[in-house]
DNA sequence: ACAAAAGTGTTTGGCGTACACCCATGA
DNA sequence: TCATGGGTGTACGCCAAACACTTTTGT
């Protein structure tokens, strides 16, 4: 990848990136998809460059197919974050020696990149992460459980948690993040983990279900402990006239 | 400004740029300050670019201070936008020859710009416009008779107000936009500008006085039609606790 | 005296919070 | 049969929307 960037450079847009905050829910855990690179041998968030001829959200689109193997899904810029010492250490004297960059190219990479921040909602059991070559190792990681990140991806994931938190109100989440099917139960999970607190199980059934892109199906829940819940799906249809519209809510 | 930023281009982070809305509030109006340039002729958001060693939050704030020659003032990015058609029509062949610009360099200006968009709230009767040489004109003009504005500009500026009526529900607004003494129907007005629709008078008061920001003052308005009204001034300290801490609320 | 705008208080309905009870299932 | 979690209904309180009346000032 750094190689191919490198020889490539005229191509990409010089000092811009994509980072993807990429979320998925799975066993009642949110989860974020990180990249492992050996060189430096640290987690980061998913990214890329931005071709010269496609526009900051198509190549986000892109980072995300890269990565996940998924389409037409969730995806939306929420920050762009420009310090001048963001990315100031990011690649050490031997990376750029194991690369084999000459240090007048490697001036390219010694400047300030400015990043482009997308989160998006992925249903995680869809997804077929996949590494760039042998040196790449990708995985969901539980947010709450997040290692050290590269630069300040950090940062960068807590600003998009932050902002999907504030969407929650503006909007209904769920239709990408959980499979077609799904209980009243695991919604209220998702709900749960993204704001952080526990919220009243049946206080949450109605505000869920006033807003009406639930279908309750004639089915429930089978092999489950204690009394099968009922199953739902969300209407396509409503749930995105909602997501257009936009909600007026708190939760 | 362009012969000199082609000079030093090698300063500048490459390919990108700053937009911003400046908002003020003068006589019952929200008004937005728009810059015209001779070429090409058609008003323009005051924006800039981005030297190579200053945060992109920075360079936001030179931009500001630039053209109202105010400091320390409200400012936030709302957005990014890096569509690839957005300026590709921005410097004719006319306006290159104008300024003396190679073929080869005008490459640079031809290639697609990302603009990170910010949006500020001033005191209108505080800034002094400032016009870049003889041949631009800086100007407040009223949001609702905004005229062409180039590139994508005029999406630019309704993004920035979207997000300054979604901001309206999680923090107060007006420390910046009114002068230091004013009254609850002034205040009154600028929100009912910004979100583009009467609020009751009753209920307003009652609830912006709730939020515990203002400090009644022992002095009412003079030289004014029919009943005076009170002067209030904004509790500095509590303004900004409750801009950190956040509001929950709407309008 | 009258018009117009500011200041004060009251009623009402809806929504969010809290909680009690019943139902279904596996161990 | 008991523990656990799902499903249904209700009571309370607060806040926001709607509205009536009084007060003050300029003409």
């Amino acid at each position: 990848m750094l190689k191919n960037i490198l020889d490539n450079r005229d191509e990409y847009q010089p000092g811009l990136s994509i980072d993807c905050v990429i979320f998925g829910f799975h066993e009642n855990q949110l989860k974020v998809l990180l990249v492992k690179t050996k060189h430096p041998d640290k987690w980061a968030l998913p990214g890329g460059f931005v071709p010269i001829n496609e526009d900051i959200d198509q190549a986000a689109v892109s980072v995300l197919h890269a990565r996940t193997g998924l389409k037409g899904i969730f995806l939306r810029q929420f920050y762009t974050f420009g310090a001048v010492k963001r990315n100031e250490n990011h690649f050490s004297n031997r990376v750029l020696n194991f690369g084999g960059i000459l240090s007048e190219e490697g001036k390219w990479y010694f400047s300030r990149f400015v990043t482009v921040g997308y989160y998006a909602l992925v249903d995680l059991m869809q997804t077929i992460p996949q590494p760039e070559g042998k040196n790449e190792i990708v995985e969901w990681i539980d947010h709450n459980v997040v290692p050290d990140l590269i630069l300040d991806h950090k940062e960068i994931l807590d600003k998009a948690l932050e902002t999907l938190r504030m969407e929650l109100n503006l909007m209904p989440v769920g239709y990408n993040l959980l499979p077609e099917k799904f209980t009243i139960p695991e919604l209220q999970k998702l709900y749960e983990t993204i704001l952080g607190r526990k919220l009243d199980r049946r206080n949450f059934l109605r505000k869920i279900t006033a807003i009406g892109i639930l279908t309750k199906l004639d089915e429930k829940k089978s092999n489950v402990a204690h009394k099968a819940p009922n199953l739902y799906s969300f209407d396509r249809d409503k749930y995105n006239e909602v997501v257009r519209n936009g909600l007026h809510q708190g939760w």
